[in-house]
RNA sequence: GCGGCUCUGGUGAAGUGGUUAACACGUCGGAUUGUGGCUCCGAUAUGCGUGGGUUCGAUUCCCACGAGUCGCCCCA
């Protein structure tokens, strides 16, 4: 239907641009105050870029790309998320070469065909933060910070943070290889997901909500055991920060990502309330990530939120402030002599910075100051024959009904006090 | 990709197998002479998501599709 944008799109109206705005902004004070600098991806790349970075295997590759041939033969995607884009634009643009330690964020859209439901869209918004170049723990403390002081900063409640290590290639083989010794030892409990999952991804079964799954995982191995001593000695680095800067965080051993990339350090930032889509930050080490899509081997860290998801959330809480979209003047003409003087005056506000507007619809005075009153305008200006005659304006102040005649050249003055 | 629920005007909604589809809000207009917010009056769905089918007749019954929503999956 040409009148129904595609599935899974929204409009953001104009009654709604503001708190985008407002976000937005928050968002933009927040990276400058960490040091995180702005980056513009393009809204597509080649495709094997997200193939070679999120990984195949992964349900995002695999199932919920925006993939398509372009016109010279090129295999395209619509970027379904902006970490290998802005390690590609990293790369690319050699911003290694400014410092060791580079610190991006983006905001924009993104694109995942998945089946939509209350935040989760086809077309979503994500703000996101990389660093790059660093492996102290440090700075996965911050970025860890950075996500929680935004959600926290906004005024949400019951946050939760969760992190965990997921181990790096040096020992999480072997921990996989323990978990899949240890599901296919019980196998029959498990879900029908799982096993599939078994030769895929083992590390997903702990991820398993189905109640049936819940008494293995409380005896399946712990990665602690496995953990390498740089990896377990990172881990508690990033615990440490964490703990001296005093927010609040429960390590989750169960806690995965679904994406390649990621090693050691990983976190989520829930809001229950949000039912299915309560993970509205997450993110993680992807010390892999650089070296996978052909730079030397560099460390990163980063993270991802939803905007709609915080949006959502804010709106539960109504943290959203009003906007005042009043103007200050509305101009009602008496008389078609009157329109040209009106809009003379009009124009001259305007360029005062004066917000002022009116009626085009040559309607009677009646209607037009009925419209000047649902404006929300201050003043009323009142403009007939005799206003035209004699250089002069009535201005009617809404809020108290008083009004009086005054010359053309004083009206700015007299609706600026 | 799978399952449940839902789908009436700009909005919230009532309603029925059969003449003009309640009500409220909103919007627009009017209540004489150049003026609002209150009040009063009037106008606002040839149409009940779309397409089929059943029926003498369907918005009301059935089917398919679509969209929304919730859950699963996944993720932000």
């Amino acid at each position: 239907m040409l009148t129904n944008a595609p599935r899974g799109t929204k409009d953001i109206l104009p009654e709604q641009i503001h708190q985008w705005l407002w976000l937005e902004n928050k968002i933009r004070e927040l990276c400058a105050l960490y040091g995180y600098e702005e980056i513009r991806t393009p809204i597509f790349e080649h495709t094997e870029l997200f193939q070679r970075g999120i990984g195949e295997g992964t349900d995002v590759v695999d199932k919920e790309m925006y993939t398509f041939t372009d016109r010279g033969n090129r295999s395209i995607t619509l970027r379904p998320e902006n970490t290998a884009s802005a390690v590609r634009a990293y790369l690319q643009n050699k911003l290694y070469a400014n410092s060791k330690l580079v610190k991006l964020f983006y905001i924009g859209s993104m694109f995942r065909y998945d089946r939509p439901q209350a935040g989760r869209l086809r077309e979503f918004h994500q703000f996101g933060v990389e660093a790059l170049g660093e492996k102290n723990p440090a700075v996965d403390a911050e970025i860890i910070l950075l996500a929680w002081e935004l959600l926290h900063g906004l005024g949400l409640d019951d946050l939760k943070l969760k992190i965990n290590t997921v181990g790096c290639p040096a020992c999480r083989p072997i921990y996989r290889k323990k978990l899949k010794e240890y599901f296919s030892a019980n196998i029959d409990d498990l879900c029908d997901d799982c096993k599939r999952r078994l030769d895929k991804n083992p590390m997903r079964i702990l991820d398993c909500k189905t109640d049936a799954a819940k008494e293995i995982m409380e005896d399946a191995p712990n990665i602690e055991s496995c953990l390498c001593d740089d990896c377990r000695e990172h881990f508690n680095s990033v615990k440490k920060f964490l703990t001296a800067s005093g927010i609040d965080y429960t390590v989750d051993s169960r806690l995965v990502r679904g994406l390649d990339y990621y090693t050691k350090t990983a976190f989520e930032i829930q809001y229950a309330p949000l039912g299915a889509q309560s993970a509205v930050a997450g993110g993680g080490r992807y010390d892999g990530l650089i070296s996978e899509i052909g730079g030397d081997d560099t460390p990163a860290v980063g993270f991802a939120a939803g905007l709609e998801r915080i949006l959502l959330a804010l709106e539960l809480q109504k943290l959203i402030p009003e906007t005042n979209k009043k103007i200050t003047a509305f101009i009602v003409v008496g008389g078609a002599d009157a329109e040209s003087y009106a809009f003379k005056l009009m124009t001259d506000l305007r360029r005062q910075k004066i917000s002022a507007a009116m009626d085009f619809g040559k309607k009677s005075m009646k209607a037009q100051m009925k419209q000047a009153a649902k404006s929300g305008a201050k003043f009323a200006l009142i403009i007939g024959d005799d206003e035209v005659n004699n250089s002069t304006v009535t201005v009617k102040n809404m809020e108290t009904s008083a009004q009086e005649v005054i010359s053309l050249t004083e009206v700015p003055d007299r609706i600026l006090l």
